[in-house]
RNA sequence: UGGGGCGUCGACAAACGGCAAGUCAGGAGAUUUUGGAUCUCCCAUGUGGAGGUUCGAAUCCUCCCGCCCCAGCCA
């Protein structure tokens, strides 16, 4: 069998050109640089798949690298959960953890060469003058009066800002390029700025902090990156990131900018996420309805399906809003091979077995995963009470509908076929509240000697025997495919339906000692793991996904 | 009114001057002890538009149109 080849982007193309002219020695080498001020969510994901994935496939080597030049925003804790979302995608740095901090002094030094070869000088101008000064995208900028200071003025005053003694805001350091460029980048931009902060690596070594364009640049460069590959907004930048290392005579790394990704029913912005756990919308970042990688991961998404999404969305220049569906169906795919059935009671309807003899209880043979036989078979428990699913009966069937109706035989799976002669109604709200059924002995198993056919198998769990769980019904966050395209604000769109708590469900009893991390499929129903919420003898099911499904688009259609 | 990008099916995305791949979604059928899974078939005479070059254009040229990003001492 032909393995089907994996997809070349203009990114592998441009590498593949650069091994073949033995660029760079034919060494590849990237990186996954993330600022640690929030958790990682699925955009990234495609990022980590992108930078570590070329690595290996050029055998290379990719860093990750914290870009920590901000302390203001960022803390250790999302460091820590960064580390522990790449190791489970599934990806490994070895001994390459760096951090731009590590890279502070170095900076500094290129920093007061820029200022020697007068190409960099400290400014006076407060935030709002600067911006000023700047221009507008249609008017050129006009240059700071600071601009013509000495070289040993500029050496000195730099040399004050670090010791600290000017108060944050009132000087900085900038690049002496062009003011009347057409990209703002390129107009006198700030290199260094004052912050009298404490930051989670170097403490309070520094109160003067890099600029992004910068440090990163600069970065890459001591790394020995070959191919720096970040997103389309950056790519303004690259002119800055390719002076500054021109300047500086350094090893010159490439930047290679790529589309993020967008998602539809979701937002990925880091501003939006923090806002949905900060306002409560969620009930944090690892919710399972965010598109947070510790969310993905306690819904139950696993690392494999989330690697093929990345591979199969494929990476280019142009936006685009992939569809969520295309990430449900990797899910499927890979949770459909792995996961054991089990049968599950969402919404449980009660039947007796009229003809069934009290007491007796059978044992009956089921089939861990028809996908794959080698996963076994496990005993069920049957007897005369059972609780099938309420929207598996209809007291007035539309005639699409193939399941139990007054007078209609369906199969109970791996048990007996089973007749409706009886329904029970609460007196007050006319809600069928129970059935009463007869079975035929000759279908054990399911299967009738008389070959005569059902249309429906149904999914069950003996009333006796059921475990009670509780399981969490997960609905995409927003309602609309672009979030606040219409009205501006993406909170409108938020989903009320987005969680559907069922707090009395019925499982069958092989799951009483499943542990928080462990995936099914809910026969019929889709695919769900075991949350950490879960307690002794009271389990908690998110669902992942449901399975496809036929009837509630014909349903739908009905209507 | 400046600078930088991008336009191929409903959604992603290949093609690199020589027959418009593939995947998801959608539709039809087969099969089925999950209305699941699986299998088969259908789904762009056409690549934002108009011209041009060429035996031949999604691909090269010209003009036009549309969309995205940039005016943080954020990244």
């Amino acid at each position: 069998m032909v393995e089907p080849s994996k997809p070349v982007d203009f990114i592998r193309e441009i590498i593949t050109e650069d091994i073949k002219n033995n660029k760079y020695e034919s060494r590849v080498h990237t990186r996954f640089p993330p600022e640690p001020n929030g958790y990682l969510h699925i955009g990234h994901a495609k990022s980590i798949c992108l930078n570590f994935g070329i690595a290996n496939e050029f055998k290379g080597l990719c860093n990750l690298r914290f870009d920590d030049t901000n302390p203001i925003k960022e803390e250790i804790e999302y460091v820590e959960s960064i580390k522990e979302d790449v190791r489970w995608l599934g990806f490994d740095w070895e001994d390459r953890l760096f951090y731009a901090s590590d890279y502070f002094e170095q900076m500094y030094r290129y920093a007061a060469q820029l200022i020697k070869m007068g190409k960099a000088y400290v400014c006076d101008l407060s935030a709002d003058e600067i911006r000023e000064y700047r221009g507008t995208l249609y008017k050129p900028g006009k240059d700071s009066p600071y601009r013509n200071r000495s070289v040993e003025e500029n050496l000195d005053l730099f040399e004050r800002l670090r010791k600290g003694e000017f108060p944050d805001g009132s000087r900085t350091l900038r690049a002496k390029i062009d003011m009347s460029s057409g990209n703002i980048n390129m107009r006198d931009p700030v290199m260094y700025r004052i912050l009298h902060s404490e930051h989670h690596r170097t403490g309070n070594k520094w109160c003067i902090y890099p600029m992004y364009d910068y440090a990163h640049c600069i970065s890459d460069s001591i790394e020995g990156i070959t191919h720096s590959i970040c997103t389309l907004e950056f790519e303004d930048h690259r002119p800055l990131y390719d002076w500054f290392l021109d300047q500086l005579n350094v090893f010159h790394p490439q930047q290679i900018e790529f589309a993020r990704l967008n998602l539809s029913y979701t937002v990925l912005s880091k501003r939006r996420l923090i806002q949905l756990v900060q306002e409560g919308h969620v009930r944090g970042w690892d919710d399972p309805r965010m598109p947070t990688i510790s969310g993905l991961r306690r819904r139950g998404y696993a690392p494999g399906a989330i690697r093929n999404f990345c591979e199969r969305i494929g990476v280019a220049k142009r936006d685009s809003l992939v569809d969520i569906e295309l990430l449900e169906y990797y899910i499927r795919e890979d949770l459909n091979k792995r996961a054991p059935r089990v049968m599950a009671v969402l919404r449980p309807l009660k039947v007796v077995i009229i003809n069934y003899p009290e007491n007796q209880v059978e044992e009956l043979e089921a089939i861990n995963n028809p996908e794959d036989p080698g996963m076994g078979t496990r005993k069920v428990p049957f007897s005369r009470v059972i609780y099938i699913e309420h929207d598996d009966f209809r007291e007035d069937p539309p005639k699409q509908f193939f399941r139990l109706a007054p007078g209609r035989e369906v199969r109970l799976r791996y048990a007996y076929y089973i007749t409706c002669v009886g329904i029970v109604k609460d007196e007050k709200t006319g809600e069928v509240v129970e059935l009463h059924c007869t079975y035929d002995p000759k279908t054990r198993g399911g299967d009738s000697p008389d070959r005569r056919k059902v249309k429906a198998t149904l999914h069950w769990v003996s009333a006796p025997h059921s475990i009670e769980a509780e399981v969490r019904l997960y609905a995409h966050l927003f309602t609309k495919p672009i979030p606040g395209e219409e009205s501006g604000d993406f909170k409108t769109d938020l989903n009320p339906k987005s969680l559907e708590i069922l707090k009395s469900c019925c499982v069958e009893p092989c799951l009483a000692d499943a542990k928080p991390g462990d995936r099914y499929q809910f026969e019929r129903q889709g695919y769900f793991c075991v949350d950490p919420d879960s307690i002794d003898k009271k389990p908690v099911f998110n669902r992942t996904v449901t399975l496809k499904d036929t009837w509630a688009k014909i349903e739908k259609s009905l209507k």
